[in-house]
DNA sequence: GCGTGATGTTGAA
DNA sequence: TCAACCTCACGCC
């Protein structure tokens, strides 16, 4: 599941269910078992998100970084919670609520400056563009990077020091929506193009936060407008591209391909996305 | 029971 | 460019 948008929602989540009282922490799986204990019993007042990254603030005693990776996963429930099974690598327990980690690549306490370094590293993240200095807003930062290079822009939409949250579903997905050739450098991008791209992205990504799932098709291409089954699949919710090669693209009919780019595959429509 | 792959990142070669 | 890491569900014996 892991793209910006479930990271934001995840914050959202830890901080409806446990903000402002105190937590229980503790790490069943033994290596976050130093940072369990320090948090332990601390009232969780602040939750954030920048990109894929999760922080947790705890009065009086820094940040947990959760980093997801392409695994870690998080399950909600309520109390009284079920013995913890062995590969939990943190679990909080509220009043009403826990929550489980598994799989992270990152979980860590780290400090306000190590935590503003990891916001200097990240490019600007469509989910906080609500609250971006005016100088941030619009992807500007991003826009620098991708009007000058010759990388594609498939690949510098999935750098997260270029653009921040956007993942191999957004990705495959917002490039349809544009018509633009994945491999396209990125300096031939206009100006235009990019605007029409991060704008979306806020759309597109707000509404993933809100529903828990992507969807990126347009209401003239839903399954119920064009009479074909609603897409059965665990990846989320009704897309284009994404994961659909060799089937034919809903608009053009042409056959979607996919190919490895930089260690990941990308889907993309031969007919509809030119150079 | 074994092999595979997945919405990600890092660090070495 | 490649391997390593984290976990789990699925297909195929």
């Amino acid at each position: 599941m892991p793209e910006g948008h479930t990271i934001h929602r995840l914050a959202a989540d830890h901080f409806e269910r446990f903000g402002g009282r105190p937590v229980r922490a503790a790490s069943p799986q033994g290596r976050f078992a130093d940072g369990a204990a320090l948090v332990d019993g601390r009232v969780l007042d602040r939750a954030e998100a920048h990109g894929k990254h999760l922080f947790l603030g705890f009065e009086g005693t820094g940040w947990i970084h959760v980093h997801l990776g392409l695994f870690g996963t998080y399950v909600f429930g309520d109390t009284p919670a079920p013995p913890p099974t062995a590969t939990v690598r943190l679990r909080l327990t509220g009043d009403a609520s826990y929550a489980d980690l598994r799989g992270p690549t990152a979980c860590a306490l780290i400090t306000d400056a190590e935590k503003d370094a990891i916001h200097r590293r990240l490019g600007p993240d469509p989910l906080r563009e609500a609250t971006a200095p005016e100088e941030e807003r619009g992807g500007e930062r991003a826009w620098l990077r991708i009007s000058r290079s010759r990388t594609s822009i498939a690949a510098l939409l999935m750098d997260q020091k270029v653009i921040a949250g956007v993942g191999n579903v957004y990705r495959a997905e917002v490039l349809f929506r544009h018509g633009i050739d994945p491999y396209r450098p990125g300096r031939e991008l206009t100006r235009a193009e990019w605007d029409a791209i991060w704008t979306d992205l806020v759309v597109l990504m707000r509404e993933g936060v809100r529903n828990n799932r992507i969807d990126t098709v347009r209401p003239e291409h839903t399954p119920e407008a064009m009479g074909r089954p609603p897409r059965v699949d665990d990846h989320g919710g009704e897309v284009y591209v994404y994961r659909r090669a060799p089937q034919p693209c809903h608009v053009c009919g042409d056959e979607i391909r996919t190919a490895g780019l930089a260690a990941r595959n990308l889907f993309w429509c031969p007919g509809c996305q030119t150079r």
